[in-house]
Order: C-alpha cells, then sequence, then structure tokens
DNA sequence: ACAATAGTTTAGTAATGACTAAATTAATGA
DNA sequence: TCATTAATTTAGTCATTACTAAACTATTGT
C-alpha cells in the first residue's frame, strides 16, 4: 500500500482517476481533459497509477485505453478499517474505565509532595 | 483531503499512528517507541499529522500527550466509499449492455474499408 | 516506404520533503 | 535563580518528484 498511498497523494493522479471513473479512457481523452499539463506528463502519471495497481491499460489500435482498477483501492480500505476498529477499541476501553468507579480516569496525576 | 493523503503517505507517520492506536502517548514515547531517528524529526511529523486533523495534542505538565483523532481519516473514508460506488455504477452499466443485446460491447470497433 | 497520429521515454530543472544537529522555548524542582 | 527534563523550531543537506521540451517508438493510412 506503500505505492497506493504514494500515487494517491498527487492531485493530478486523484484528478486521472476522478476522469475514468465512468468508463475508460484513452491517454489522449485524459490528457485533453485534464488541460494545462504535457502530454508526457500525463503519461509519466498513467504509468505511476498502472505500477500501484490502481488503473489497468488496454491497448486499441495507436490508441492505449486506460480504466480504473478497483482492487487497487483494496490496501487503502483495509488499512482504513484497521484503523477504524481501534478507534472503536478505545471507545470500548473509555466506557469500561468509566463504569469502572472514577470519573476520569484518563490522567494520570502526579503526587505533589512539597505544599509552601 | 489533501492535508490527509499527504499526511499518510509518509511511512514514518503511519508507523506513529500504528503506535498511536490503542492510546495516547507522549512525544517522548513516541520517539523512543520508533528508533533510528531524532526527536526533532518526530516532532515535525507529529505537526504535519496534527495540521492534517488526524491526531490532537494536550498538554501536561513538561509532556504533551498525542492521541489519534478518528473524525480525521473521514475524508479519506467519504472519499474512497465515492470512489467504491462508482465501480458498483460501472459493474451495473456493464450487466445492463450485457443484457441489451450485443455480447461484449465494451469497446467500439473501428470501420475497415480496405482489405488487402 | 513515408507521413501522420498516439504515446512513452529521457534529460534536465525547480520545488518539496524527510532528515540531522543545534538553538530555543516551557515547565518543574532544587 | 539555576539546572534539568521535555519538546519545538530553525538552518542546512540530500533525495524525491512533478513538470517541460524534445527525442524516440509504435501503429495506421496512403
Amino acid at each position: 500500500m506503500e505505492m497506493v498511498l504514494q500515487a494517491l497523494a498527487a492531485p493530478r493522479r486523484r484528478e486521472i482517476l476522478r476522469f475514468l471513473r465512468r468508463r475508460e479512457r484513452s491517454a489522449g481523452e485524459i490528457h485533453r481533459a485534464l488541460g494545462g499539463v504535457t502530454f508526457g506528463a500525463v503519461s509519466q502519471h498513467l504509468a505511476v497509477l498502472e505500477h500501484a495497481g490502481l488503473v489497468s491499460a488496454r491497448r486499441e489500435g495507436r490508441s492505449r485505453f486506460y480504466a480504473t482498477r478497483d482492487e487497487g483501492l483494496r490496501p487503502l480500505r483495509e488499512w482504513l478499517d484497521e484503523m477504524w476498529s481501534d478507534a472503536l477499541d478505545r471507545l470500548k476501553d473509555a466506557a469500561e474505565a468509566e463504569e469502572a468507579g472514577a470519573p476520569r480516569p484518563r490522567v494520570v496525576r502526579k503526587n505533589r509532595r512539597s505544599k509552601p
């Protein structure tokens, strides 16, 4: 998932994925849709997305058609779910601590020995 | 979510989040847990995570305690869900097209006029 | 074979980012 | 007040990266 997050971190590449949402598109279409960026740059972005497993490519004549690969997002999805379950665990722990006596046992107080 | 993805793209920061999974920790604890990286570097990573809304900080005496902020991951979660629903839409479209006659209408064939 | 079209690859540049060491701020304790 | 502990901030370095322009590769039509 290292590569997945790395790939998604660039706004341009998310823009490309967004453009590929509905259907596959040729590199040229993608280039035209983005605007303000070179064909070369687009090609590089597509290579990054492909290596990360986020898009697949298909050759047709002179064109190359790119489409999103849905399984590509799975590692990220799993990581997020893991984080989410941890959040639930924390809530549960907090609830149990609450029940166990002390009103807000969140902070361990330090013992102050001296007093002016 | 720009900042969220940017923050998550660095392995060190995911390592920190992972360490904060169960309970809050002081900056020093985090530094010791990571190992092989300066206190300064850790502090910088924590600042990035805090700006991205992924952790919250609390002062106690000389220590500063950091904890994961679960709402911080929500933008990413929503983005992922959006992508996922698009994937479902694609499947649906494909199924409908399948039903509508042509066996695999995914690709529009070009008309070849000449023949050798 | 040649020209045109569609895309990739390369070389180079400017900006960003992760890191370290050292200076700095903040709170406590003597 | 001064020393100590805990953490942040700053200045500078090295690597990565997003980009452009230009060279290159591949496919098709004539």
